[in-house]
DNA sequence: TTGTTAAGCGGAGGCTCCCTCCGTATCTTC
DNA sequence: GAAGATACGGAGGGAGCCTCCGCTTAACAA
């Protein structure tokens, strides 16, 4: 705020503008080309020298977390509404199904979720985070109205989640995934009496569900 | 038409030695390196050069498809002997986690798996066939046995299998999978009474029963 | 205004990998 | 053997990645 006692400098506007450029740049072509396109294809289309967009985002990831930074927070403030749903099984539903709904709309959502699911590093933090949290708090509420079980994790979930939205390029993989997540769903509900005594007998070797949460 | 004395030559002894030699580098480069690893690597380990390489197996999917036949072969024998089982669920849940299993030691079978789930093309279509029978005569017998619900189709089944084994490189993944498919095949079950009055209309087979609930 | 200076810029260049193409070498057959 | 068919290797052109560094330019002070 005050910057006469420290000694940084105004950000140069040129630095600023191109900043700006190259997300934006960055947006078109990953929505449309996917997490895989160029990097000098985002230069270009941003007008800026490869050398300029590797300064702004040393790396690919740092470009993905730029650019669908709104959108995880979106998805993460959806999740906050859901909160007051009356039913929290239905809530963290239908909180899976936007999700799906993003990944559909803009292509390189996957690779925010990537990103999330993938590095545990610092660096990404902030999505991982996010999302974790999010899907915690449904899952808690749901835990705590004795609805679902709780041997699952937040992490758990989220990298089913994007593993199943993984597939998003193939031709009908959205009512796919929809339907993968309406039975995992019901999986998550907490069972009724008689199937969880067959369910015992069932499965003998399971490494301990740990729970951490 | 015409000659029908011998139409087909000895294969030559160099070629059949060298497509030994390539498919040996590439699952010892596969498996180390993942589904990645460069092509040229493989050629070199093989001691061919890169373009005997690309004669055998035109493509990066050919190559895999090669490597990873006998895993998926021995993965669709394992279904049928588990057909013999007594109950039909646990034979699908048994089955899932062999294939947790493969995937944990070859870490080249996800590529496989990739394959098998990504491309519709024909050239592939064998491990697809494969995998895609074994898990529809599981689902098929316990839908049968009125033990399962039955919208949900193999290929389904098998993306979501590949979608969550998809992040096989992070720490915990193997439990955390198991987990995972714990939950999905509970949700597979029939529903007691008052769900499975929601679900009656489930349709019975592959094509996406787009339900909406 | 003008000068100083650090922040920022661009893109050449070195690297890896992809895949194709074709002259040469080798194997099979007669 | 000789003739042909078949296979071999690797050069080479293309695409991307990322780094490095000389030049430009905006911010600030005088």
């Amino acid at each position: 705020m005050d910057e006469h006692t420290d000694q940084t400098r105004k950000p140069r506007a040129d630095a600023v503008r191109n900043r700006e450029r190259v997300l934006e740049a960055a947006k078109a072509v990953f929505n449309a080309g996917g997490p895989e396109a160029s990097l000098e294809a985002v230069a270009k289309r941003a007008g800026v020298g490869i050398g300029t967009l590797y300064r702004h985002f040393p790396t690919r990831e740092d470009l993905f977390e730029a650019v669908y930074r709104r959108e995880v927070e979106q998805l993460s403030e959806f999740a906050e509404q859901l909160k007051n749903a009356k039913d929290p099984v239905d809530a963290l539903r239908r909180w899976l199904c936007s999700g799906v709904e993003f990944v559909a709309t803009k292509k390189g959502m996957v690779a925010a979720l990537a990103l999330a699911v993938q590095s545990g590093s610092e660096l990404h933090a902030f999505s991982f985070e996010r999302l974790t949290k999010a899907i915690g708090s449904l899952l808690d509420r749901a835990a705590a109205a004795g609805a679902m079980r709780a041997d699952v994790s937040p992490e758990d979930l989220l990298r089913a989640f994007f593993g199943m939205c993984y597939m998003h390029d193939q031709p009908g993989w959205q009512s796919s995934v929809l339907r993968m997540l309406d039975v995992f769903v019901d999986g998550l509900r907490v069972q009724p009496v008689v199937k969880a005594k067959v369910r015992a007998a069932a499965k003998p070797a399971k490494p301990a569900a740990k729970r951490k949460r």
